[in-house]
DNA sequence: ACCTTCCGTTAGTGCCACTAACGTTTCGGC
DNA sequence: GCCGAAACGTTAGTGGCACTAACGGAAGGT
């Protein structure tokens, strides 16, 4: 945190689109810190979590479902495979796929992924100490 | 656009941090695409709103007002000076600073700017054609 | 047989948040 | 008055993410 921040103008506090990309970025850091704990980021997390929902899938389908470009998911997948999170197999029926298998230690990660992420959600949905009833200044 | 978006797993769906960052990307992109029309950036925008609204400053004080980390003001700045909508003298008060001053071009540019972000909040605020009292199917 | 589409992969771009280090200048304490 | 701490502008560089372009190989439709 290099920069203190000071007051911003009000022709620019009220733009809604700065206020989404305020709340992104600072939901975004709390997810990413947790995550980086165990040395993952959010895309590790995405993969596996759609891997354990609906079972083996190809590389293409996964980024269908996660959001993650193709050529992105390629890293993502070979850092998971590095870390036996996940196998990368040729599809027997169609050889321009691969499929990707959740393995047991990848499950295990998992896990332990989504609870760094549940807690990350408490964190974010619940800043502010004492919702307390009689209501702030800035009403 | 190159991925067709599939179905996500329910167990990334409900998670907050990613609601939120998707609605970043979207209204982002909105006001990206807009102020590219006229060459800018969000920065831009935010920097000559800033000196509009509070009048000539540092460039470290701009930074503390926008967000805009103080390494990065300088290329913006570099960029709006190069456009005339900014001039940056060295503070005869203090030798360390440098007083940005919006110029009369700067004040039509943001002018335009500004039109162009409102446009872009109204198309955010509003992608749902009929709000019908009806309610959806997913309620 | 063609042509189109999909797939995985490589390479690269651009925006943004953020860090590190620098030389200069100013300020606070002593 | 001096010295160290702090602020300033600048340069350089990192890392994550969204996104594009192009490829070779494979599958599918007609």
């Amino acid at each position: 945190m290099d920069q203190p921040p000071g007051p911003a103008p009000t022709r620019l506090r009220a733009i809604p689109s700065r206020l989404i990309a305020g709340a992104a970025i600072a939901a975004d850091r709390i997810v990413a810190d947790r995550l980086a704990t165990e040395g993952a980021r959010k895309w590790h997390f995405a993969v596996l979590a759609a891997l354990a929902e609906t079972g083996a899938a190809s590389q293409a389908e996964l980024g269908r479902r996660t959001g993650i470009y193709r050529s992105d998911m390629v890293a993502v997948l070979n850092e998971l495979a590095d870390a036996d999170c996940v196998r990368r197999d040729p599809d027997p029926v169609d050889r321009r796929r691969n499929v990707i298998t959740l393995t047991p230690a990848g499950r295990r990660h998992l896990e332990r992924l989504d609870a760094l992420v549940s807690d990350a959600q408490r964190e974010l949905l619940a800043p502010s100490p004492p919702p307390s009833r009689a209501n702030s200044s800035t009403c």
